[in-house]
RNA sequence: GCGGGUAUGGUGGAAUUGGUAGACACGCUAGACUUAGGAUCUAGUGCCGCGAGGCGUGGGGGUUCGACUCCCUCUACCCGCACCA
């Protein structure tokens, strides 16, 4: 029979399907193996060819791991909530539960062409209430513990209180946002309210008046990885920085696990890099200086604290919240200003003019602890309110900015490194030795920072403190789609969980789910929701990364009601073997699922610390973007140039008419017939059209107006034009011709003389084909595009350009999924894809090179039918046939297991070429060539398991392994070289050794020329692979 | 500015990790067949040169018998972070 895709893959799909082939069960003797793809957003304009890049990779490894015996997981859901579905949903005035389901559809439809293992009875959606009754009760957890920095783990918030009412909070080691300390009798006397309060400062899940990323646009807060470049990351919206009441998660408890943990995992290193840069950690001194007049001191944070007899200045955030208290009266007016002029600025102003220093002197002075001086107190922007403490000590000799700053304002600046042993030596590399710096002078930099800590230490004014950049997650959306926080307030304002057999909170149903722009939530439009019996409901919702933090773990046991998933799915799935997903969830998602992980780690309900463990980040498919080159006003004016001129008509260009006020310029005129001919784009003639008439009669010329596009519809006949001009000449008076409206001339790009006599346009890749454009398809895909005139080439074929470019509906390069199933077939699209090169490189999709994955999908086929008839035997194989297949299947192993799946591609033609070459049609050889290619093209390959007489499913075969017997060869060809050069190739017997190969290379003919008049000074053989003869 | 990555034919990319550079494809050239079709098959295809031969993995230098691979240096491009004290 014939190769035919399209009904052999619905046959398979409707197969696996009918016998819940790609069920899993959590119960199996058989080791486990847990293979994830990246949560997909399901957008509204669903998958382009780019997206299933990773799924692929990661149901190729899926169902390898299978046929190598392993119980394998391999689930997909949604990631339905979110601003991302929100946001549709608002744009096309649809409810986003709705608009969630149908691009759900969408999505799956187009998953299930591509023929995927997922097992869907395990699917989740985070807008499910089943599941996001888990995602709150996640919540409550972390509501109900705080960080213990002793037992570095969270533990219950209701451990805190007794100690709180024992003994106060003095020797509480918390990860915590409480700045004062207080007594037991402080903490009993506290109201509700307080205690309240004061307990948000240690929940690992709080609600506090902060500085958060206010995004207008969105009508909501935004947490940091959400905002790019001061700009939303959705939509790019400007964001700005506004105090309000928020919950947030206590990210930060877990920095230094977030940090260590990376070295258990098996991740690149770019991304590790990037997770440590988000959390950014250092390591320095807190010091506190005193305020001279006042009783507070500033508190700062310093990496280099040797440095401290070179701060000659301080500089606080402007929303520090001493800058008030300390601004004198002479300085009140100019420190106002300058707040009110940062407070205005927006987060795209500040980071863009980064260069600009700005600031003010608030008037006050510090004590430099050390020097005893009295240095002078700032205020500036560059000084940040949320790191470290919002103040600095300036140190102008060792830091850029302090340097910028100080010049800038005429402070003083004190040398206090000296650099010069170590040329070249930043900040950060902690080099140099000490100078001018009291005690410290002479001292190493290393030396002296522990010998200042030590100082700060023994006078009680500061200690060694570690830093990190990593910020609190803002948690609370102002949206509606999301999930309720499961929290109410009573009368006093004090927070309460709800209960949890009173989970979910459901989320109620609203129309009018626009955000608003003062920042309430929508669902506070539901005053009796909200005001529920147990108390004021929380009306913010949870941000989309809530439900994605954890999703992984419901695939374990995805139905459960009791538990988010058993401790038995838990123990036997324990954690993800192999991630795969796209690079932009290097920080956010990745960071928040593994603290949550972390978290429930700690609380003894998951059995591992870290998630992932191994994790590939697929590289972004782009698009390859096809130009048609449209001839504009010049290229008609160059062309009838050179055509009135080739006619020796005495015609010239640009010819100033008429006199004084009067004078204007014709296109072309013709001085010796009196006619003149205005040549322009046809709305730019109408337009003028009896001013240029009047105007031209005035100058005693005929008036002859001829459209570009008049010119582009006569191209191919250009004795129109001379007539026309004939007529002109001879006195006739022609008007402007309307009847070529929209006609464009087309020219191939290898036709192209002048390129700005052409404008290049985007066309749509899917009607262009190695280059050629096809003209029918292009003339019927845009109503401006159907009067088309072409300049071809030779071959009479219209040549367009390319461009890589971001795969993108305004570019036309969008190629559908859907369409490349519909044409070549779901296994030659998969194996297209990984053929395209390293799937953790970024590459350009070009539909043409499918055709060599097809063309090789049609001889493998015809290994087993010949002429359509079944043309397998069942005779031995031979030494060579065996060969053949054991090199293929040891490639394609090594290379399956090393993520090369290009590679394993390359291997199946090569291996099919030789076979083909040999006429080789054992069943012995191509039924195990079947098993090693059915995690790549797994419905032919059920097709043809099925053709060799095998029942069941190719699922269940085991997969082939290689006998390394059968690649022995009898002699070797060696590659023989001189001075390191190939300049021969000789067979050596296999068990050849060294000495008789030495003996040997130089009595070959082909080597012999390079000899001469030359000495052998050495022959090296490495056996099995080259010989090189160094001669001199 | 800092950090990470990449650089190989006209194109996508191989190279067992220091051992025959360009596998496997696309494209191109020539030919065969054919109801010329965007089908199939055969051969060729890194560059220069008629040739012997020479050159060749972004540029320059080094280590080595031998370098796409290791080291130094420069350049270009991509990604991430960016006043983080």
């Amino acid at each position: 029979m014939d190769y035919k895709p399209r009904e052999i893959e619905r046959k398979w799909r409707r197969y696996w399907e009918d016998n819940e082939v790609y069920k899993v069960s959590n119960d199996s003797d058989k080791p486990k193996y847990y293979v994830l793809d990246m949560f997909p957003y399901p957008s509204g304009s669903g998958l382009h060819v780019g997206h299933p890049l990773g799924y692929i990779a990661s149901d190729i490894f899926s169902r390898y791991k299978r046929l190598k015996g392993f119980n394998v997981l391999h689930p997909m859901g949604y990631d339905a909530f979110g601003l991302p579905a929100e946001q549709y949903a608002v744009t096309i005035g649809v409810h986003p539960a709705v608009s969630t389901n149908d691009n759900i559809e969408r999505y799956r439809q187009q998953l299930d062409n591509i023929g995927f293992s997922f097992d869907w009875s395990r699917e989740v959606r985070t807008s499910d209430p089943e599941y996001y009754k888990w995602t709150q009760w996640i919540f409550l957890r972390l509501f109900e513990h705080y960080y213990c920095n002793d037992a570095k783990k969270a533990r219950p918030v209701s451990e805190l209180e007794e100690i709180f009412s024992k003994e106060g909070n003095a020797r509480i080691n918390a990860a915590t946002s409480q700045e004062d300390t207080f007594t037991a009798e402080d903490w009993n006397s506290y109201s509700n309210a307080k205690k309240d309060e004061v307990l948000m400062n240690y929940r690992l899940a709080y609600r506090k008046v902060q500085y958060v990323n206010w995004c207008e646009a969105l009508g909501t807060v935004l947490a940091n990885d959400e905002v790019k470049d001061g700009l939303s990351e959705r939509g790019g919206h400007p964001v700005e920085r506004r105090p309000m009441l928020q919950w947030s998660l206590r990210t930060t408890a877990y920095a230094e696990r977030l940090l260590t943990g990376l070295d258990q995992v098996d991740w690149s290193d770019a991304l590790k890099t990037q997770q440590k840069n988000w959390i950014g950690k250092s390591v320095g001194a807190q010091a506190f200086f005193e305020i001279v007049g006042f009783d507070e001191t500033v508190e700062i944070f310093t990496t280099r604290p040797d440095t401290i007899f070179g701060a000659t200045y301080m500089v606080l955030a402007p929303e520090h919240d001493l800058v008030a208290k300390i601004t004198t009266e002479a300085q009140r007016k100019k420190v106002e200003d300058y707040l009110a002029y940062a407070g205005a600025r927006s987060e795209v102003e500040r980071m863009s003019d980064v260069k600009k220093v700005t600031g003010e002197f608030t008037g006050a002075y510090a004590i430099n602890p050390l020097t005893e001086e009295h240095i002078p107190i700032w205020i500036g922007d560059y000084v940040l309110k949320d790191y470290g403490s919002g103040a600095i000590m300036a140190v102008p000799s060792d830091d850029d900015r302090d340097k910028a700053f100080a010049e800038h304002f005429g402070l003083p600046i004190i040398d206090v490194v000296d650099k010069s042993d170590y040329p070249g030596a930043t900040l950060s590399d902690k080099l140099g030795k000490m100078i001018n710096s009291g005690f410290v002078t002479g001292m190493e930099v290393p030396d002296a920072i522990k010998a200042v800590i030590d100082e700060l230490e023994k006078r009680g004014i500061g200690q060694k403190q570690i830093n990190y950049k990593l910020r609190d997650a803002n948690f609370s959306r102002q949206r509606y789609w999301g999930e309720p926080f499961p929290i109410t307030f009573d009368e006093e304002g004090v927070s309460h969980a709800v209960p949890d057999d009173k989970l979910p909170v459901i989320l109620p149903e609203l129309d009018d789910f626009k955000p608003t722009s003062d920042g309430k939530a929508p669902l506070g439009k539901l005053t009796e929701w909200m005001n529920s019996p147990e108390g004021i409901r929380e009306i913010d919702t949870m941000p989309g990364f809530a439900g994605s933090s954890w999703y992984f773990l419901r695939y374990m046991d995805p139905d459960n009601e009791d538990a988010f998933a058993s401790k038995e799915a838990l123990a036997y799935w324990q954690d993800v073997d192999l991630y795969i997903g796209g690079a932009e969830h290097a920080v956010g998602h990745l960071l928040y699922s593994r603290t949550w992980h972390k978290f429930l780690y700690d609380l003894g309900y998951v059995p591992t610390e870290e998630p992932f463990k191994k994790l590939v980040n697929q590289g972004m498919i782009g698009g390859r973007s096809s130009f048609v080159y449209r001839a504009n006003e010049k290229f008609a004016e160059e062309w009838l140039y050179k055509y009135l001129r080739s006619h020796s008509q005495t015609f010239e260009r640009n010819v100033i008419l008429g006199e004084g006020e009067n004078a204007f310029e014709a296109d072309f005129a013709c001085s010796h017939n009196k006619i003149a001919i205005e040549l322009k784009a046809m709305h730019r003639l109408e337009r003028y059209d009896h001013e240029h008439q009047a105007q031209f009669e005035k100058a005693g010329y005929n008036f002859l107006p001829i459209s570009t596009e008049e010119v582009f519809a006569h191209y191919h006949e250009p004795d129109y034009i001379l007539d026309k001009i004939r007529r002109a000449i001879d006195g006739e008076r022609i008007d402007l011709n309307r009847n070529v409206r929209d006609t464009a001339l087309f020219v191939s790009k290898d036709m192209i003389e002048d390129r700005s006599s052409v404008t290049k346009l985007h066309v749509d890749v899917n009607i262009v084909r190695n280059d050629i454009l096809d003209r029918y398809a292009f003339e019927k895909s845009r109503t401006d595009f159907a009067r088309a005139v072409y300049v071809l080439n030779e071959e009479g074929e219209y040549y367009c350009g390319h461009a890589f470019e971001k795969m993108s509906k305004r570019y036309y390069n969008v190629v559908n999924p859907d369409d490349m199933v519909e044409q070549y077939g779901a296994d030659c699209f998969r194996m297209y894809e990984m053929f395209l090169g390293p799937i953790e490189q970024g590459k350009p999709w070009d539909t043409n090179g499918i055709s060599g994955v097809q063309g090789f999908i049609k001889k493998y086929w015809s290994l087993f039918y010949q002429d359509g008839a079944w043309a397998v035997t069942d005779e031995e194989p031979t030494k060579d046939e065996l060969k053949v297949l054991h090199n293929a299947i040891k490639s394609v192993n090594r290379d399956i297991e090393r993520f090369s799946f290009n590679t394993c591609v390359s291997e199946f033609m090569k291996c099919t070429n030789e076979l083909r070459k040999m006429k080789s049609r054992k069943a012995a050889i191509l039924k195990e060539l079947v098993v090693l290619m059915a995690p790549f093209a797994p419905h032919m390959s059920e097709e043809l398991w099925h053709a060799l007489g095998e029942t069941g499913t190719v699922n269940e075969a085991s997969y082939p392994v290689h006998n390394e017997d059968y690649l022995k060869e009898d002699s070797v060809t060696y590659p023989i070289s001189i001075n390191g050069k190939k300049r021969a190739t000789y067979d050596f017997p296999a068990d050849a050794s060294k000495a008789d190969i030495e003996a040997a290379v130089t009595g070959i003919d082909a080597i012999q020329k390079y000899l001469d008049g030359k000495t052998v000074r050495k022959i090296i053989v490495v056996p099995g692979r080259m010989v090189n003869v160094v001669v001199g």
